[in-house]
DNA sequence: TAATAGTCCATCAATACAGTAGACTTTTAT
DNA sequence: ATAAAAGTCTACTGTATTGATGGACTATTA
């Protein structure tokens, strides 16, 4: 399951795209059409700008906004900022990869099988970009 | 991510798997070859057995063992049963399906993009069977 | 210089997860 | 019969994560 942050985090961002180029958007107007808690929104926000695929602009006449065209932003790498790993287990995960505990990887059956569910998720995700989000 | 409860199920499910034909195996046995903690064994046994998967037998010679061939159980079978839903979202979970409180989704673009990746990781799930997670 | 809007820090409540304890019942071997 | 083995059942507990909030601070613009 998706964690609220990371369902918050697609969406607004999906609703960037659709208003991409259109200049700044306000934080409380996401959160409004969103239905997100503005707070909570403002911390995802931020986060997402860190990770560099956002840019803000502050004061009067300010928000939030896509620099990137949104083609060239994938759903997986948004999840992965605001929701953490994609793979089922940590010791399939490419991005947050831990190793396991209790278990050899070389002969774990649980890990091959993980591993190629991870492959099959990817593919869509690292496919799909930011304007399958839009709504309509 | 699987929770750990899952990932035991899984496990200990893989390791009746290797074992199928050879009768009862003991909770301790399990636990003690797959490091899991006794207890909480015996509760996801228990579940996986309510859940028709696992038959047991009490008393001396007792213990947990497979009556169905492990080629006929699927993976996304005893996820559901012991780690809850395998969607990434509730409103696309087939198994336990919740409404979204916020949104259409008729027109929700996020609700889309999560049912795709539902299907590929379904695809996956309900076509391995117990005998991948096998160790070796 | 006042209003606007993002930034940052600290904290909180609820929930779910992981694990534990112990009494009880069924079955088998002697 | 009876003792030991092994699964069943109920209840509880600590901890971490998640989701969310409040308030002070900084930058920008009209």
């Amino acid at each position: 399951m998706l964690s609220k942050k990371a369902q918050y985090a697609l969406k607004a961002m999906g609703y960037l795209a659709a208003k991409f180029g259109e200049g700044p958007v306000l934080i409380s107007e996401i959160a409004r059409k969103k239905k997100i808690p503005v707070k909570f929104l403002e911390t995802i926000l931020l986060e997402l700008k860190e990770a560099g695929f956002l840019s803000s602009k502050k004061g009067k006449g300010g928000g939030y906004f896509l620099e990137t065209n949104p083609t060239k932003i994938s759903l997986a790498q948004v999840i992965r900022i605001a929701g953490g790993p994609i793979a089922l287990l940590p010791c399939v995960s490419l991005n947050f990869y831990e190793k396991c505990k209790d278990c050899d990887e070389a002969t774990c059956g649980l890990n091959r099988a993980m591993a190629l569910t991870r492959d099959a998720t990817l593919k869509i995700l690292e496919k799909k970009n930011l304007t399958i989000l839009i709504d309509g």
